[in-house]
DNA sequence: AGATTGACCCAAA
DNA sequence: TTTTGGGCCAATC
């Protein structure tokens, strides 16, 4: 392997199946880098690559979206999901919402298993 | 050319 | 229980 770091991360959110999500975690992880989960992140905002990246389909560890979404607003993501079969369920208490308060992804079903 | 920031996640104090 | 710090790579100023 000798491509970027980058250009793994797109490997893998490429390989994410329709109807699931992974976590940045989890990508950074089958990068090959499971404490860069930030430039995962980075990554995807940096550098779209001609939009063939479904970021929508990656979310937080808690089932939230990024803060900066890049598709036209987390409303937009959220549709995209559902859209592909994602569950979404209200946030519930006693996790780590980290910044959508409006809805998270059922990751107890939906999150993407290598 | 060098320094800083940036879509995160986990562990310890 | 909450808060702080650490860790990594790449792009941008």
């Amino acid at each position: 392997m000798v491509e970027s770091f980058n250009a793994a991360v797109y490997q893998v959110v490429q390989r994410i199946p329709a109807g699931k999500v992974a976590t940045y975690g989890q990508v950074a992880a089958l990068a090959g880098n499971p404490h860069s989960a930030r430039f995962v992140g980075y990554a995807l905002h940096s550098n779209p690559s001609p939009g063939v990246i479904p970021c929508h389909r990656v979310v937080f560890r808690d089932g939230s979206l990024a803060p900066g979404f890049a598709f036209g607003g987390p409303d937009r993501q959220r549709g995209l999901l559902e859209e592909e079969g994602v569950l979404f369920i209200p946030p519930v208490s006693g996790h780590r919402n980290a910044g959508d308060p409006g809805w998270c992804v059922d990751m107890e079903h939906c999150q993407w298993q290598a």
